[in-house]
DNA sequence: TTGCTCCTCACGTCACGTGAGGTGGC
DNA sequence: TTGCTCCTCACGTCACGTGAGGTGGC
């Protein structure tokens, strides 16, 4: 059987790659035209779409083009076992690291959609679940202080936990981690151009909490957030939702006030 | 409450990432410093360490950083709704992928392992699913042909269907979709210096099937599996399995004479 | 000559990492 | 002066894609 030459753009098209591939593959050394004219042209034949089927399949596995081609120039069973056992092994992680994403991603639409429905209606009680949180430590007395400042990030939800004075301590550390209890908080939420340091909005919150009876539990707890609505041009920070932790007895008072 | 500066490297560390990913994200015009020095240095401060946790943030659930610098610029809670709805789809595609990947990847350690088990242990009985293949066309009639040629690929076991006089034809396409069924065949396993077109090891399968009283059903099928076994320096394709598909009856026979 | 193929640079992608060589303040 | 920080190039990564400019055969 005498076999056919191919050149480069119709083997591609019979391979289902493109020219580009082909000329790069040369180019590493990992897959060769069965020959090459004088004038520099490559010609392929149609026992290499196996070779090439190989390749293709190797690198859908997630191998590297360099690590398929030292395997196939060794060709050690041995070696594909293992190369295969570690992608097996890179495939479970990056599945679990897609998990967190969808998670995140979910979390974060469904925080928008409540972010638009809530915006400029005033105060409103959310029950919310708990948030990681980073502790920010002061190093050189290596302790969290007695000025607990914490710097909020579970990754969605940005902020800053500020009690009374609102000192800033600046390191933070992985041992600095804490959790801001789930529960049902005191909301107000709108946009604003004032930074959090200013607190408009937690006094205009301390105030309806105190003509409505309630009395906040574990200080006052600033949130804005950035995500769901960034600095425009000229803006400053945009405070966003505060909350104050409400008491289960508080909460029959509200359902109460809102009837 | 004054601002205290921080410069890059101490920045860095506090938000745990590198001094070179804020230089570039300076560059870019996404994320920059609160003040430049007369030298040059860049300085930080606490607050905004939000802005970069957002960043980061948008970032791990996949958005490029031009996207995330477009959003942070307009602030339009409607785009990152649908940036982030994007995401979400296509965390499922890349999901899908990796489902694939893994399946692909158990499959062929397992083919690798059956056949390091197999390899110059004379012939065998072997069940196998079936395998997609695609055909190979005659264009020019637009027609699969009467001598019908297979180019089988289903990503992992490669190789070519050759019945009676072997002749090639070469187009693929997407329509020329088949199944290699599923069944009991007689497999030998070795390696070999030949390529396919040889048929030596056919030779000695059928001749095998024939003192064994076993009539093959539908044609020789050669397959010779790159994977598994690569080219190396010098040699030219191996032939690795190659199979005869028997009946019900013949599996009978060939249990009795293995006994 | 026109239209088609092919070739080889060379640069762009993406989010940085890794030096190379130089500066500035204690 | 030494040791520390910082700076700005510039190149590398990975698997190609996208032209730019030129060649060769019908």
């Amino acid at each position: 059987m005498e076999e056919k030459f191919f050149q480069i753009t119709e083997f591609a098209q019979i391979a289902r790659t493109s020219r580009k591939t082909l000329q790069y593959y040369d180019e590493l050394g990992l897959f060769q035209p069965a020959a090459v004219g004088e004038n520099g042209y490559r010609y392929y034949t149609l026992p290499q779409l196996d070779r090439l089927a190989v390749i293709a399949a190797l690198r859908d596995m997630g191998l590297s083009l360099r690590e398929i081609k030292a395997y196939l120039q060794c060709g050690d069973g041995e070696k594909l076992n293992s190369l295969l056992a570690a992608q097996l092994d890179r495939a479970d992680q990056l599945m679990e690291q897609l998990r967190r994403r969808k998670a995140l991603l979910r979390e974060t639409l469904s925080d928008n959609r409540l972010f638009q429905s809530l915006c400029g209606r005033g105060c409103q009680l959310l029950d919310w679940p708990p948030l990681r949180a980073a502790k920010l430590m002061d190093l050189e007395r290596d302790r969290p202080a007695c000025v607990v400042v914490n710097y909020i990030t579970d990754g969605l939800r940005t902020g800053l936990c500020v009690q009374e004075d609102g000192q800033f301590l600046y390191q933070r550390r992985e041992d600095g981690e804490l959790l801001i209890p789930g529960g049902t908080y005191l909301c107000l939420c709108e946009l604003s151009k004032a930074g959090p340091q200013e607190g408009r909005q937690a006094v205009r919150l301390r105030e309806y909490a105190a003509r409505e009876g309630l009395g906040p539990e574990g200080g006052c707890f600033v949130e804005y957030n950035d995500l769901l609505s960034p600095q425009r041009e000229g803006q400053t920070l945009q405070m966003r939702l505060l909350r104050v932790r409400v008491t289960a007895a508080d909460i029959v008072n509200i359902g109460r006030s809102a009837g």
